[in-house]
RNA sequence: GCGCCGCUAGCUCAAUUGGCAGAGCAACUGACUCUUAAUCAGUAGGUUCUAGGUUCGAUUCCUAGGCGGCGCACCA
């Protein structure tokens, strides 16, 4: 429909028109606000607990700015509800109140717009607490209806029930805007992630670490095993590649003489999109040197039942209807015996083409060019990851896997890492990291080996990195952490585009 | 990338075998000075995602495409 078309948006411009033409600026700029919608309702409380009103019931005035969400009109009265920031209040309009152009102009008034009110707040016959509209003067005029459904109390349950409101996942990610507008359960949820981000914070810079930011645009990507997105640049004429983990940048600054580092920000994989997967999305590392991945793992450990508990005042949440307990010690699982036992088989008695002869049973994908690491992962993400639903640590991967990881001092085949997997996904990814230059520049050098092979995820040689390694890096432990996966968890959502603002969607047009 | 499902009024959804495209809410007009999914009476509102095709006739059937959801695969 073209919105010439749309009588439902015609109808508002000419409210907007009759608006100015009554000299009413239909966009305001500026309220000067005396209580929020909360504040009104505790203050009047207040008032009511001490006696502290008028002879009529009346408390104090208030102003009090909001977006109308309903209208209830009676002849020669009214009552709304606005909501503000924190909260909803009812307001009752009458005749004889504000006067009969006032009261009129309250027909040119829609569920969307912003006003503000004047007046003092009262109970009304049926309880509500209730401002007393004096005055009111348009703050912004809605010209496009909000999805707002109509919502009810249930009675036995006393929870809200909403009505035909705004349900479309796709036109609720496209316009997020409106979902939060209408949703106050939404707003909720980026408010509780910004308040898990903001204890990571907390938390790390208790532990003395040093928040840091390294770049996004990168000559060179690396530090994960993924396909990047490339750019240029104009001036410099180059290809630059958006980062896909902050990893080698971090332990440059480790080379460089801090101690305890972290970043929190955007990484971006060039990847397909799903409910666990965003190609931009938010990541934690941080590197502390003279750790191994001992002390890491029970810094995570602690950092997570930190977080968590601050975030939703437990330890213990549900997540997709399963309960999950961050508070007993999390379960240590090494990787080779638990492929083993989940194989039925000694991966050492395996060769690398019986391997991919059963890797290719669990997917389509073609494995030609995927090396012993890739197999022995895809087989792990098929059988053993998904039963691990409790917080569990999967220590000591095979060496193939992780040409970032120091070897294991008990076992050359191995590596120093773990990885944390909550509800079967990845939560976290941790090793004492590499810092033998001659052997990080043999594990480049076979990943470049595997390049052109055809795993196009494999690490491109860092010259620089090592350079840097060269002139003498610390022991250092090292932890990645997916915040949108940790957000998931706490919120108890589904999908990632749940606890991300502005999820990638293809374009609406073209 | 593959499979399944969906796309109809501002929102949520109907539409029989292929036969005039409907309802509730929102909107508009009117009544109503303590209502709260307010109520009552009435009115208006459509490129049925797009482009083709079959047909006397397509929201419905066919083909192609677009966008989304779910599942599988991949990745964290």
């Amino acid at each position: 429909m073209t919105e010439e078309a749309s009588q439902i948006l015609r109808v508002r411009r000419e409210k907007l028109e009759s608006l100015r033409e009554q000299g009413v600026a239909p966009f305001a700029y500026r309220f000067d606000r005396s209580h929020t919608t909360s504040e009104a309702k505790d203050a009047f409380l207040a008032a009511e607990a001490s006696k502290d009103m008028d002879e009529d019931g009346y408390g104090e005035h208030v102003r009090v700015p909001g977006r109308i969400l309903s209208w209830r009109s009676h002849g020669k009265s009214a009552f709304a509800h606005i909501e503000d920031g924190d909260g909803r209040i009812q307001l009752y309009f009458r005749l004889n109140q504000l006067g009969e152009a006032s009261f009129e102009r309250l027909d040119l008034l829609d569920p969307g717009d912003w006003i503000g009110v004047t007046g003092p707040v009262f109970r009304t016959r049926t309880g509500e607490v209730t401002v007393r509209v004096e005055e009111w003067e348009l703050l912004s005029k809605s010209l496009r209806p909000l999805p707002l459904g109509k919502e009810e109390v249930d009675e036995e349950t006393g929870e809200r029930v909403v009505h035909s409101g705004f349900a479309d996942p796709e036109a609720r990610y496209r316009q997020r805007y409106a979902d939060l507008a209408v949703h106050p359960e939404v707003r909720e949820r980026f408010r509780v992630r910004s308040r898990l981000v903001s204890s990571l914070r907390r938390f790390l810079d208790d532990q003395g670490y040093l928040e840091v930011e390294t770049p996004i645009l990168q000559p060179l990507y690396g530090g994960a095993a993924a396909r990047p997105f490339v750019t240029h640049h104009n001036a410099l004429d180059t290809r630059l590649y958006l980062r896909i983990a902050d990893e080698l940048y971090l332990k440059r600054l480790i080379v460089g003489g801090y101690e305890r580092v972290y970043e929190i920000g955007k990484d971006f994989r060039n990847e397909g999109i799903d409910r666990s997967h965003n190609p931009e999305f938010t990541m934690l590392e941080f590197y502390q040197a003279f750790a191994d991945y001992r002390q890491m793992m029970s810094l995570v450990e602690s950092l997570l039942r930190s977080v968590i508990h601050d975030t939703c005042r437990t330890t213990e949440i549900r997540y997709q209807g399963t309960a999950i307990d961050f508070a007993p010690d999390f379960r240590r699982l090494p990787f080779v015996p638990a492929l083993n036992e989940a194989l039925g088989v000694e991966l050492d008695d395996l060769d690398d083409e019986e391997l991919r002869a059963r890797a290719a049973r669990i997917t389509d994908e073609d494995l030609g060019g995927a090396g012993r690491g890739r197999l022995l992962d895809k087989l792990f993400g098929a059988h053993v990851e998904p039963e691990l639903v409790q917080p569990t640590f999967v220590v000591d991967y095979p060496v193939e896997l992780s040409p970032l990881a120091k070897p294991h001092r008990e076992d050359p085949k191995l590596t120093e890492r773990f990885e944390l997997f909550v509800a079967g996904r990845e939560i976290a990814n941790a090793f004492s990291e590499l810092n033998d230059p001659i052997d990080q520049r043999e594990r480049f050098e076979a990943q470049a080996k595997l390049r052109e092979a055809g795993d196009d995820e494999s690490h491109p040689i860092d010259e620089d990195y090592l350079r840097a390694m060269e002139y003498g890096m610390p022991p250092t432990g090292g932890v990645g952490i997916g915040i949108d996966r940790l957000v998931m968890l706490v919120t108890d959502s589904a999908s990632i585009r749940d606890v991300i603002l502005f999820p990638i969607l293809r374009p609406e047009e073209g």
